[in-house]
DNA sequence: AAATTAATTGTCAAAATGACATTTAATTAT
DNA sequence: ATAATTAAATGTCATTTTGACAATTAATTT
């Protein structure tokens, strides 16, 4: 029979995989590592889940620590749970991703760690399976992107229709038809246009937009046909 | 500074949702626990992680120990870790799903655990919060299968358009027009009409189909349109 | 031979999609 | 002052997909 006391224990931790856009393209958020091994390491946000709290408050916490941000966009994503992953100890991981505005993490930067934005495709190599957690995370970004208006998360109060869909071809890596993306955009009833235009990108300018909150939260769940099928 | 030897060690556990199909009804397997506490009550199958395996290994193994079946479709859910889940010590679940071929279950039924498939509705009052995993389940389940063609890991080798469409209502709750399921579902291409039919159902006679693996395969990760937008 | 039962199939109008290029609003250069 | 430049914004059309809708078919039972 089967009972507790006879079972081994291990430590569970959390890693976020956090997501940000700058306007023209996606980034991440890595920090040096500052316990052994693999100390001073460029590696994901994590901690241990604490006694009193569940992977998921654990997740909160860290990213209120490490960033200053606190209702940040945060999805659990799977579970790390290979036996030898951690080398010194077993160590199970919940990996998440995070979706901020980079804009507000700048203003309340936590200076305690060593955090730095990387280009998603020019970041380090990082310690253990986090590698693999960053190829999961995107693979589900993605996926998710595609059927929800999740990436809204990663901009700023006010934003254009260019970046917007500077944002949607980085995340699905592809090139989308201007003309095609408004209209869809447009037609989801998700944005609400400004009087100001943002000159700072052409000479034109572009308008600003913003989110339609309540409508955000109503479509939700809605799948929304986003990401075009592409022919070829 | 935070190590590891001063950090908190849990159980870590699995739980698996096990989904069927009787050809009418969605049905779900459980188990009476064999251990305290709770002893005897329903439950889902689960059991602790070994030493040397992973959640998603741990998950096959206790599907394989009570239900004889390998190579079952297997899907993680989410963690469960809140900390007082579990009255005796603390122990984070990890969630999945299966869908199972009702009838090869049956075939290889392990008789040393007390196992019995409930209607979906039907079904008894679960110990911890195991009533949450079912409703998480269901609503993966619904979701997962509104994009790609899981289902079919329900289904017998052979299968009628009715059975079919039976099994899409159950999981989405609903009532599709017999036309319209029938367009949609041939136009994919996964369908391979059968010469038999099956006469059980009705005078007429409904007629076989079976997969088309290949297909299925190639087209798995592609969004398939598979339920209506009901308008209403 | 008629009634019954469930399976199978077709049409049509509306909406969504994908492919495609020109015009516009402003600044910068001549 | 005018022309050149740059990026933003916008419209059309043919094709495909969708949703709403009911009659016919193949068999058994009465």
């Amino acid at each position: 029979m089967i009972e507790y006391s006879s079972q081994p224990h291990y430590l569970v931790a959390v890693d976020c995989i956090v997501f940000g856009f700058d306007g023209a393209h996606l980034k991440i958020l890595l920090v040096k590592r500052g316990i052994e091994p693999e100390i001073n390491k460029w590696s994901l946000m994590g901690g241990f889940v604490g006694a009193n709290e569940s992977p998921d408050d654990a997740a909160n916490r860290v990213l209120k620590k490490m960033t200053g941000l606190e209702g940040v966009y945060l999805e659990q994503m799977q579970i790390y749970g290979e036996p030898k992953r951690d080398p010194i100890e077993r160590t199970l991981s919940v990996g998440y991703f995070a979706l901020i505005d980079i804009h507000k993490y700048e203003a309340q930067l936590n200076t305690d760690y060593e955090a730095e934005w990387f280009l998603i495709g020019e970041r380090p190599k990082l310690i253990f399976d986090h590698d693999q957690m960053v190829a999961d995370a995107r693979k589900k970004l993605r996926y998710k992107a595609s059927l929800h208006p999740i990436l809204f998360e990663m901009l700023p109060k006010q934003f254009t229709l260019p970046q917007l869909q500077n944002l949607f071809e980085e995340v699905n890596d592809t090139k989308m038809d201007t003309r095609n993306f408004s209209r869809k955009i447009t037609s989801t009833g998700l944005l609400i246009k400004l009087e100001e235009k943002d000159r700072s990108s052409s000479k034109k300018g572009a308008y600003y937009f913003k989110l339609d909150k309540k409508k955000y939260k109503a479509k939700f769940q809605a799948f929304l046909n986003l990401i075009p099928n592409l022919k070829n």
